[in-house]
DNA sequence: ATTGTTGAGCTTTTT
DNA sequence: GCTCAACAAT
């Protein structure tokens, strides 16, 4: 991405750097002039940076820039001497800003930027406290981060476990479930009682406790504990919520509109800072928090995000200074014209009105087309025009609502040989190979991974199947441990047929051999050598499908990666919180994304397709939230327009395929929104559509379209009523105590499911010599036999 | 253990 | 109408 303010004029990044950044930087100020990255902003931008002290919340409306202003606050703090870099918190949402942050900070201040350790997401700095403090969460600093996919899995076997119809009762609406909880700062103890018996009649909460328990014997934590535990953490030990409280001097927070109420909640308590040493009378200090975000800019108020919590800032923190950054350097007059008069349409927002200094320039053209395939194909001509013109494709842009919008484009595109991007498509850190490769490595450096493990202990396949497996999670479960500590075992006994007893063999000493280079040599080596012992990269190898080759890529792509990290550790640390790689593909492109993938970006010429009642205002948001979710909508609508500099270019189709079926549609309520004298409404399509009549209607009749939306034939029956079948309560199986002097003698009548009746031959711990009535003498663990009560 | 068939869902997505 | 996931059948 590219911003006009990448760069402080005038900066000279080589000049002051002996003896550090700080010392120069802080010499430069003593000389009169203040230091460049602050006489280089306007007057709102420098209050925002020379308010130190006290609570602040600064409005930065798009464009205005907002980036700026954090990294030369946190360049002046440092300057000034107030603060050491590892006395600030700096928290933003994703890792993307947090690495741009940082760059940009050590371009201002120098290598002094490297000493920020508590600059990151909200996860990566709650995942740094949360290991120094597990075992008060009751985690081992060791613990493992589950992403969805996992957590989803972990989630089948609770349900399983439960005896929870799966298809009534799936794991991803008790995942999401869980996520809401967990968003909010609710424990399974404090989930509202009516939340919690809205799922599988009343065991919701109950589900959420064992999913809780689980975690726990996994050592693992998924996204929302990363934040929920170290909560309580903080909540149930003062002394170390002292410790952090006195730690930072300064916090900062990018993007506050879009945090929720556990970040709220974990951020206030960090932000209640005590009086320094314990002789000190004075009252309670202000904190010196700094909070920076737009509320018109708030669209994830569907995953927690809670824009009260911006708009209530000034409750929250009394004698806040309200700074208001209005001033935009990067769209024209029209553009920011039509976007102002948009958003002014919400009615829940702080207020603010944009500006600029800069010439009018075009005004946003809206266009109708007649569906979506005419529009795919007038923005592909577009877009060649302007190629033709000597436009860089790398600075246009198509926005779309819902990603399936994409696919039209991109098929136009490919039959044009108009280069492009999808931007969002499924992460790396998500794609298969890397997820399966991962688990080899998550294998080796932590055994008890059992998630991990059962995902690859038949991948590549190695005749390790559903029977095989299902006996050593049987034992694990029994015993309550890993299931890789469980098959360690089990090879040692008959439970096994021989040929997968000499897999788990084998495989179980590769990743012995493996484990025990950990630290021997350079670990993207050890990785490399693992993928290829495994089999894993020749089970790519043999693949003939055209994905193949690039997953094989992919692999070297992660390899390459891991040199960057100290350790493997370290590296998987990274993993499990971030790992986008944005390779880097040579020559210009157009970006093909959503409006919410757009945020924070900027393109000379912005397409925006689909402006149509129920795909944008998306049907589902009005549905589910009302007037929160059309303003919200609506914000997602600004977003998209102020992303443009020069040109925006909106479209509306007048026939869409909607789940298949071809539904003609009506032009979204927020063309009405768009003021009259900074749009352009053209006809030039002359495809013979009904749009022409709209055009001349449309700001005649500013209401036209407002009041009749009506609820379209795809709207789904969503209430499945709380009725149905009396909840089953069979527990799961009671799980037999791992008794450490046998239970069995010699001579003990038992029974095996496998190999029948027999009599008990020898003890040897929990490893029976048995000789079974029918299949002979056997070596079995006890605990899968039963005593014969007679 | 792979291959075919049926059925539900279908906005946005970070960590 | 299309896609993906879960089950059944070979």
């Amino acid at each position: 991405m590219s911003d006009p303010f990448d760069d402080f004029p005038g900066f000279e990044p080589a000049a002051p750097r002996a003896g550090g950044g700080i010392a120069a930087c802080a010499l430069a100020a003593m000389h009169g002039g203040a230091p460049d990255f602050l006489s280089a902003l306007n007057p709102e931008q420098r209050a925002a940076v020379e308010t130190t002290e006290g609570p602040v919340l600064v409005l930065a409306g798009a464009g205005t820039g907002k980036t700026r202003v954090l990294t030369a606050r946190i360049a002046h703090i440092l300057a000034q001497g107030l603060a050491r870099p590892h006395q600030i918190l700096a928290v933003t949402f994703t890792n993307k800003a947090a690495r741009e942050m940082r760059e940009r900070i050590g371009a201002l201040i120098g290598g002094e930027a490297e000493g920020m350790a508590w600059l990151g997401t909200f996860h990566a700095i709650s995942t740094k406290i949360l290991r120094r403090h597990a075992e008060l969460a009751g985690l081992k600093s060791n613990f493992t981060i589950l992403d969805t996919d996992d957590q989803i899995r972990l989630l089948k076997q609770v349900l399983r476990a439960e005896n929870i119809d799966e298809k009534r009762w799936t794991a991803r609406t008790l995942a999401f479930l869980i996520d809401n909880w967990k968003n909010r700062g609710l424990s399974p103890k404090t989930v509202p009682a009516g939340e919690a018996g809205a799922f599988a009649n009343g065991k919701g909460g109950a589900l959420y406790a064992l999913y809780q328990e689980r975690l726990k014997i996994l050592n693992a934590a998924d996204f929302g504990d990363l934040l929920l535990e170290t909560l309580r953490v903080f909540r149930e030990n003062p002394d170390v919520l002292r410790e952090y409280q006195g730690r930072f001097k300064y916090l900062l927070v990018d993007e506050y509109q879009d945090t929720n109420a556990v970040q709220y909640l974990w951020l206030r308590l960090l932000a209640q800072r005590q009086a320094g040493a314990a002789n000190e009378i004075t009252p309670a200090q202000k904190p010196n928090l700094c909070c920076v975000g737009d509320d018109d800019q708030s669209i994830y108020g569907w995953r927690g995000a809670d824009v009260d919590n911006i708009l209530r800032f000034e409750k929250d923190f009394p004698g806040a200074k309200v700074i208001r950054l209005e001033r935009n350097y990067r769209s024209t007059g029209h553009i920011l014209a039509a976007a102002a008069h948009l958003i002014a349409h919400n009615r829940d927002r702080l207020g603010k009105t944009l500006f600029t200094d800069g010439e009018d320039g075009e005004k946003p053209e809206v266009s109708g087309v007649w569906d979506s395939e005419e529009e795919a194909r007038v923005i592909g001509e577009e877009i060649e025009q302007l190629q033709r013109k000597g436009h860089s494709l790398d600075q246009v842009a198509i926005l779309v609502r819902a990603s399936f919008q994409m696919r039209e484009f991109e098929e136009r595109f490919i039959t044009l040989g108009l280069p492009y991007k999808v931007i969002g498509g499924p992460r790396f850190y998500e794609r298969l190979e890397i997820r399966d490769a991962l688990a080899y490595l998550r294998c080796t450096a932590q055994p008890a991974d059992d998630l991990a493990f059962e995902r690859i202990v038949n991948t590549p396949k190695r005749g390790l199947g559903e029977a095989s497996l299902q006996i050593v999670h049987d034992h694990a479960r029994r015993q309550r441990i890993p299931l890789m500590q469980a098959a360690r075992i089990l090879i040692e006994t008959e439970e096994l047929k021989p040929k997968q007893r000499s897999t788990f063999r084998a495989l179980l000493s590769d990743f012995d051999r493996w484990a025990s280079q950990i630290g021997q040599k350079p670990h993207h080596e050890l990785a490399e050598q693992i993928l290829e012992e495994s089999g894993y990269t020749d089970f790519w190898k043999q693949d003939k499908s055209a994905e193949a080759e690039g997953r094989l890529e992919n692999l070297k792509e992660l390899v390459r990666s891991m040199e960057e990290f100290p350790d493997l550790g370290a590296f998987l640390e990274h993993v499990s919180l971030v790992m986008d790689a944005d390779a880097a593909d040579g020559g210009e492109r157009v970006s093909i994304m959503t409006l919410h993938g757009a945020k924070g970006l900027e393109f000379e010429t912005v397409f925006l397709p689909g402006w149509e009642e129920g795909l944008f205002p998306h049907q589902r948001s009005l549905d589910e939230n009302g007037r929160a979710g059309l303003e919200e909508e609506r914000r997602l609508a600004y977003v998209g327009v102020t992303r443009a500099r020069r040109r925006a270019k909106i479209y509306f189709a007048t026939n869409r395929r909607i789940h298949g079926l071809w539904q003609t549609t009506t032009p979204s309520r927020f063309l009405d929104d768009l003021p009259a004298a900074h749009v352009q409404v053209t006809e030039n399509r002359a495809s013979g559509s009904g749009y022409g009549a709209y055009a001349q209607s449309r700001f005649a009749n500013m209401d036209a379209f407002g009041s009749r939306y009506d609820t379209p034939g795809w709207k789904r029956a969503q209430q499945n009523g709380p009725g149905g079948r009396a909840p089953r309560t069979i527990e799961g199986e009671v799980l037999g105590k791992s008794s450490p002097g046998s239970a069995f003698s010699p001579g003990d009548r038992v029974f095996h499911l496998k190999f029948g009746p027999g009599a008990v031959a020898a003890v040897d711990g929990s490893k029976l010599t048995i000789d079974f009535d029918k299949a002979g003498r056997k070596l079995v663990l006890d605990s899968f036999v039963e005593k014969k009560s007679s």
